[in-house]
DNA sequence: TCACTAAAAGATAAATTTTTTCCTTAAATT
DNA sequence: AATTTAAGGAAAAAATTTATCTTTTAGTGA
């Protein structure tokens, strides 16, 4: 398994305690928007900047350390980059969970109607998760 | 066919030049920025608020007559409900196109997989469209 | 380990985007 | 046509994001 530290150095990132902390916070919590980041932050880091976060989650989505997921009707959040999947959002509690299923037949068929050459594909889907049709 | 006089009253909206403008341009344009939408209204509105713009795209946002597309990488577009759809977005010239192509098999899966009751998705491609592959 | 260099953090300001308020104007209803 | 209600325009306010500047810290190599 591979340490935070390795992961920063990896993408040429300098190793800080605020780096380290939001990683820490991303692989947690899954998905967080910049706002919780920032909460999250504050209860270690009671100085740290706003700026800091924006700075920090700017750099690590252009080293594809991280990545940003726009919500629809909602605020974006960021997940630590992993093997591609499908974001589902609930809802009633609105949280955001990922989902590991194939998506070439999809792309293959979308391909074939757009004349499109695919290189990623964003997938969304809005419902009600199993905890909420319980309750 | 239906008209947008008479759009506008099925989602109980007031019919305003402005209205009726913006819905022109997005029936033709197909998808458009707050921005682009804004500049093309100041060619025929000269003293149109950009407020105005924000507030009718919010008001049929809410009343479902247009819907938000939201760009992994770039801005928001706004288009007209249609029936449901996929995006493709060129990274070249970076239009946005429809494609409108099954998407019961992706969600049947899905929600195997999830155990989520799935309402709606939101699904977009990223790649080079047929014009930019020639060029 | 100690300096040196480069980058990051924090504070603040600035820029950008979006929403709200207030007043005037216009559309719908009778 | 008169009344009611909502929309438009202008401006301010709020919210979000980026940039600037100084101080601090991490990485590097002697």
């Amino acid at each position: 398994m591979e340490t935070t530290v390795e992961l920063l150095k990896e993408h040429s990132l300098k190793v800080t305690p605020q780096r380290l902390k939001i990683i820490a916070m991303l692989e947690k919590h899954g998905h967080l928007t910049i706002d919780e980041l920032y909460r999250l932050m504050l209860q270690e880091f009671p100085n740290v900047s706003l700026a800091t976060i924006y700075k920090n989650i700017n750099q690590m989505a252009e080293t594809r350390l991280i990545q940003e997921v726009k919500i629809p009707g909602g605020k974006s959040v960021y997940e630590i980059v992993k093997e591609p999947h499908l974001h589902m959002v609930c809802d009633r509690c609105h949280k955001v969970e990922d989902i590991i299923i194939g998506t070439d037949k999809i792309i293959k068929e979308a391909e074939t109607a757009s004349g499109y050459q695919i290189q990623e594909s964003f997938i969304t889907l809005r419902g009600i998760c199993p905890d909420c049709q319980k309750g």
